[in-house]
DNA sequence: ACCTGAACACCGTTCAAGT
DNA sequence: ACCTGAACACCGTTCAAGT
């Protein structure tokens, strides 16, 4: 009917906007100090908005760095798209790594995966989610490696998708050392060249 | 001076029991209902004591997590043990790696290790400690690789320090994806079993 | 010397009240 | 529809008082 009533709503857009201001401070204030050790008044402060504000967003502190785990995407994903287009597995591989490892340099983001693993552990829809995206990442390295043996890049010696799980679980327990023993990216790339070396057996 | 006061320190084995009866229950607790979920007083309650008999033995909840992290020698270093005595390097290195998993099967003791690391990645001092087991169970590792080469049970492919460093990351990768991603330590001692041969290349 | 348990401080979450 | 901020509930830690 024309000429109805207010409008229902006042800026669709307005939702995902504060959700993303909030998920931005809580980054912030999560690698400065950790996620425990931060305190929702805080993420406040850093978001400037109101701890009723907050929870009208998020149902609960641990959601938020659910949130920040799942978004770590983007990332990952270009990588990945390189790595299709990577003529040489290993280097594509390699890369790969270094950005992982990378991505948590200088600023203490190392410090959030194992807050991350401890909260997945415990809550079942997190581990869920983190899940399917690991299966949705091996698939595509594996189907990298199936396509190198096509082009008889490497030895078909293993098959691809268990060489790919080796992989991940390798790449994903380097970088929880990293966040505790402190080592370059630089070293562990370098360190996960080898393995995929020995894993994938290129020739040539 | 005979004859002199009363006794000093009524059972000088007491702190050493009070921490162990603490720790015990606090083990049970984590393990059902993860640490942060984990209150002092279910703690208290299961340890039969009182909160503030408790922090005369524990600066921090924190600490207690450490202290259990840290514990968790014995097993370790028994198969370890195994391992120097095992003529078949990648057998003995499976079945560390399967009593590793299997450690955590019932019970939910995988969803600690998460917890730990977290708890690491902001205590120096656990860091620290879990650093140098790390480096001293490595050194082991990397000697009993040597071993083998020597007896020409492996090529010598690569440094040891360095294959052994890959297999204990890739250990620590295994055993994390295991608590969120319940995959079967039959399955994931297989899946390193793959991994040690691949790293090692033994002869026939 | 060792313990108890009430009290304190802090922080995640809610909700009545505003616009 | 969206926000504020005071209030609530819970839990880690402390401490005065007991034995």
């Amino acid at each position: 009917m024309p000429g109805d009533s207010m409008p229902r709503i006042a800026d669709p857009a307005l939702p995902e906007r504060r959700r993303a201001q909030i998920l931005e401070a809580a980054r912030a204030c999560f690698q400065e100090h950790g996620f425990r050790q931060t305190t929702i008044e805080e993420v406040c402060a850093q978001a400037r908005i109101s701890p009723g504000a907050l929870y009208r967003y998020f149902a609960a502190k641990a959601d938020i760095v659910a949130a920040i785990a799942l978004d770590a995407r983007s990332d990952a994903e270009a990588a990945l798209d390189r790595l299709n287009g990577a003529a040489q597995l290993i280097d594509g591989l390699t890369e790969l790594a270094h950005a992982f490892f990378a991505a948590c340099d200088n600023n203490r983001e190392a410090a959030l995966i194992g807050d991350v693993w401890a909260e997945a552990a415990h809550d079942p829809l997190l581990a869920k989610a983190l899940s399917e995206r690991a299966k949705t990442t091996t698939a595509r390295i594996a189907a990298a490696i199936n396509h190198a043996q096509r082009d008889s890049e490497i030895y078909p010696a293993l098959a691809s998708a268990e060489a790919a799980e080796i992989l991940m679980a390798a790449l994903d327990g380097m970088a929880l050392r990293r966040a505790i023993f402190w080592e370059g990216p630089a070293e562990l790339a370098r360190r996960f060249r080898l393995l995929a070396l020995h894993i994938l057996k290129p020739k040539r």
